[in-house]
DNA sequence: ACCTGAACACCGTTCAAGT
DNA sequence: ACCTGAACACCGTTCAAGT
């Protein structure tokens, strides 16, 4: 066929059909070959669209992250010098951030390194910290409030607690565990519980954030 | 050389090479060609010891675990029906846990996917249950809690939040970071970062914890 | 500019063959 | 029982060739 006249492929298209075949079959099921014949193309096509596998990774990932919600951090100033907000600012974002993670679990793993130079990483990132320091909190303190909500968050959208333990119940008969006796009906509630331990440990992450932002005032 | 008078091979020889491959050179490294290379045999010479490379891994992942202290849980009953220790506990644990994970970062988005059937994944999920549980916290509780501090550990160990932004400064330069002109020198200062952040969440998470654990005996 | 087939150096895994 | 080389169906990526 050679160049068509109209472009079979484009950026969005490609990474769209990559974000499918990581959501329904796994990161190892991404091979360009494979991502090439979904789209009707041969392998080699792929790279006249991005340079190799990895900058189409970084591709699929900023996509998922375009998808969190950032808009409650947008008037921090409205809030006042008191900036009384930020946690219900942070709960919201946390909420949305694990929505948009958890939606495709296979790649949290890759998203989990950091930003790098994906300009959706580096706005949420700018967001939370900007949002942070206007509402009073030390930007070093900032700074780590930044990095432990994603810790928790992408601990979160990671894999599910509930999924990790085999539903097979002799599993669980060895000795070794005399606590695991109900272990294996974890699976079958897997939502609830996944999602009960993150509204929980948010809720608790929220308050011992908030007993330190007493503290702010305290000793200034 | 076919059947050596002593084996070339042992499961532990080959889960300490492969580890060491990973933390070296990444998860991406590991092929069993290069595995069995790095320990002087022929690539199918493996297949003799673990019947899949996925088994393999599960050895590696399983023997990451395993260096993971759980004394603390031991003495539970120790405490008396006040269970007045289980912040200890779980702080003393949480850190032991996420030292063993962040000894061998590349490894963990493996171990995040849950016990399944390792032993020694089985055993921690099998002590820090049954210490909450014999501390006075709810069945349901105390399941939320063990998620919620694995997916608390397992985020901080998973990767570097400050060695996530480039150190290059012009990355920020673009009008839509405001707020990150100081961001390239996190990756410098990578280690102290990293681990405050990792700090602050862990008490600020100990200490909502306890502010629920208070409201369990008001209301019996 | 954008697609193709051929080619290169890799993969995980199977299997018959050797001791 | 435990190692080998050969083989199969895959990989990511390069490149010359086509329009």
């Amino acid at each position: 066929m050679a160049r068509p006249r109209t472009p079979l492929l484009s950026r969005e298209r490609i990474v769209a059909a990559a974000l499918r075949l990581i959501d329904e079959e796994g990161l190892d099921a991404l091979s360009t070959r494979r991502l090439a014949s979904e789209l009707s193309v041969s392998g080699p096509s792929l790279y006249n669209h991005f340079a190799t596998k990895d900058e189409l990774l970084d591709a699929v990932v900023d996509s998922v992250i375009g998808e969190v919600d950032l808009s409650m951090f947008g008037t921090a100033g409205a809030a006042g010098a008191g900036g009384g907000s930020w946690p219900e600012a942070l709960r919201d974002w946390a909420r949305s951030y694990r929505a948009a993670l958890a939606a495709h679990p296979n790649i949290v793993p890759v998203l989990a390194q950091g930003p790098g130079r994906r300009p959706n990483a580096l706005r949420l990132a700018d967001a939370v910290f900007g949002h942070l320091v206007e509402s009073g909190w030390p930007r070093g303190q900032a700074t780590r409030i930044g990095a432990l909500m994603r810790y928790f968050v992408t601990g979160s959208a990671l894999a599910s607690f509930a999924a990790g333990f085999p539903a097979d119940a002799e599993v669980y008969d060895a000795a070794d565990y005399p606590h695991l006796g109900e272990a294996h009906r974890l699976a079958g509630h897997r939502g609830t519980v996944d999602e009960g331990a993150f509204e929980t440990g948010l809720e608790a992450l929220l308050d011992g954030l908030a007993l330190r932002y007493a503290r702010l005032a305290e000793r200034p």
